[in-house]
DNA sequence: CTTATGCCCATTGACGCCCAATTAATCCCA
DNA sequence: TGGGATTAATTGGGCGTCAATGGGCATAAG
């Protein structure tokens, strides 16, 4: 499975290490499998994270926005310049900057969340209100949510 | 038959192991025979499982949702941070979280219920109750099993 | 000198992998 | 069609490996 999934609650050690969940490591590309990609989201006071890669596929789409439209301009500035490469070490653990920290109320745990071809970084009990939040409101839009994603999905196969 | 049907009843052992029934082995995808999916019923305190081709083909289609909406963000957090890839071992046993058997009041054995694309796993009492109680509603309602498969194919409903 | 960063190695508990035992299902022949 | 034989499925347990975590030491930077 090469998308982040699951949601794992991981320690922050002494040093201001965390371990990257191993499901997670699997997850990123051979090319790039100790480097993630860090920055604040633009939505939510927590962090989001993506493989390198992912990030060439978020700069190709922002590309087809107009050239010099403002929309264009606040994408770039919001996300490239504000984006922090980070590595993992030997055991699969990077650090959080002071910033990041402070922007998504993190002190000694934090609670990684999955999203498919990304991921967030959560102070662990704003992840589990969000959750919920999302939870309810799949529960309450189940039909329309179901038209537009799970229709026709052909399970089997191959 | 690559579909889940019938229903089994299995133990959980010490080491908190399962069998995935070897009729619901077969169903799975010859290229992730070892590999099923759970997650919480969004109806139900139950758990719900299906093959992780399906949810391959969800994260493409939530992918091509616009990066940046609400609905993206919603969707994703409730589909991917709440499933659970889980391995089978090789004698296609697996083990369920402490969170996913809370959830669905499961203790030392469980009840594995066929839905044709999906499956449930249901703590056994429950899963007698709620087979009797679909199957009085369905009498009670003199539904017609062409009525009910002409018209309405939605197959997560009642 | 003090703090931050990277690189090692150690510990612990959980999980995967392997093989054995028991129960259930199927087959085959009389 | 019955019933023993054969195969498959489920259950049980030992043990090695790996993930998560903790900490030491060396190098580099302020």
């Amino acid at each position: 499975m090469n998308l982040f999934v699951s949601n794992f609650l991981n320690k922050i050690d002494k040093k201001g290490r965390i371990t990257f969940p191993s499901l997670f490591r699997n997850a990123l590309p051979k090319n790039s499998k100790n480097e993630i990609i860090l920055y604040k989201s633009l939505k939510f006071n927590s962090i989001e994270g993506c493989s390198s890669n992912r990030i060439k596929d978020i700069a190709e789409r922002i590309n087809k926005l107009d050239i010099f439209s403002d929309d264009q301009d606040d994408f770039s500035t919001s996300i490239f310049s504000e984006i922090i490469p980070t590595n993992l070490d030997k055991e699969g653990r990077f650090l959080l900057t002071d910033k990041l920290k402070e922007y998504a109320n993190i002190s000694n745990e934090v609670s990684f969340i999955g999203h498919g071809h990304y991921f967030q970084i959560w102070e662990p009990n704003a992840a589990l209100l969000r959750q919920k939040q999302s939870r309810d409101r799949l529960i309450k839009e189940k039909k329309t949510l179901s038209s537009i994603i799970i229709k026709n999905i052909d399970v089997n196969e191959k």
